[in-house]
DNA sequence: CCACTTTCCCCCACTTTTCGCCACTAACTA
DNA sequence: TAGTTAGTGGCGAAAAGTGGGGGAAAGTGG
């Protein structure tokens, strides 16, 4: 399970280097292979290729008449792009991947479990203040209501 | 499966330099047989010739009595046409084709698991910002917000 | 059926991107 | 404080994307 956040930097060229702690488990499950896509909020998400694949497999039997269904589809199998660590245990973002999600220099790779999120650090930054001081402004959902943690 | 999106040129005759990652892929499987036809959102779909041929299956059974069905088998049916991988990895987009999703020079090809689409791409940066932005307009679907990945 | 025009495709050259490699610095450990 | 490991940066070779010239093939009109 990937946790925490981790302040990092991309060199000149666009690549990240993950953390040291993840490259391990990373090559174990998945061969040091990664699959990169977007998210809605204009973050990356970084997935081990099984992971990955099981999500992919899920979309690929979604709907193709469906407006909605078809619109997910094209967002993240359109943006999913395989990469793999380097010999250093970095990873080149695609420039248009880059672009989307505003990342230039400053990020933070935050780990959500089975897969991790690529942020611009300042709009990290800026999301979690208006989160907090927004309070809740999202739609119900019964399970979270439930939920005691 | 074919995933990520891809931003290229066309060259002055209307040619598309399939990218090299995906070349011994459709060689392999296809032959470099490949489908080129038309979406209902104005970009073309590029299909390895024998996915297209399981595709056309299902189409040719549908109703030929319900308006909907006749009208998606005339668009999808009636605009395809084969062409194949030249020496070069690049393939020539028919000119009413081309015409229709309106390439001229900028286009991105994006991998969507068994086929690509291929778009305009302004075009395509376009309907994903205002996807983005209005968020969810599309018909509901319970699969969808099932959906966990 | 022949000549002419247009389209298509092979080939080569140029430019840009990608990626392995190595080196430097900062931080942590012993 | 010295040794080790992690993060960062940059050089250079190799590969991929781009563009154009010219010959072959196909289509068109007389």
């Amino acid at each position: 399970m990937f946790r925490g956040i981790n302040p990092l930097s991309l060199d000149g060229k666009g690549r990240l280097a993950v953390p040291a702690k993840y490259r391990q488990p990373l090559l174990d499950t998945a061969d040091g292979q990664l699959v990169l896509t977007i998210d809605r909020d204009r973050c990356l998400l970084l997935y081990p290729l099984p992971v990955w694949e099981s999500v992919e497999r899920q979309l690929i039997q979604l709907s193709s008449t469906n407006a909605r269904a078809r619109a997910l589809k094209r967002l993240l199998l359109g943006h999913a792009e395989e990469c793999a660590l380097d010999a250093s245990g970095r990873i080149l973002l695609p420039a248009p991947l880059r672009e989307f999600a505003n990342l230039e220099k400053r990020v933070v790779l935050v780990g959500q479990g089975n897969k991790f999120e690529i942020w611009n650090e300042q709009a990290w930054n800026d999301w979690r203040e208006a989160l907090l001081r927004g309070g809740d402004d999202g739609e119900s959902l019964p399970e979270l209501d439930a939920l005691a943690f």
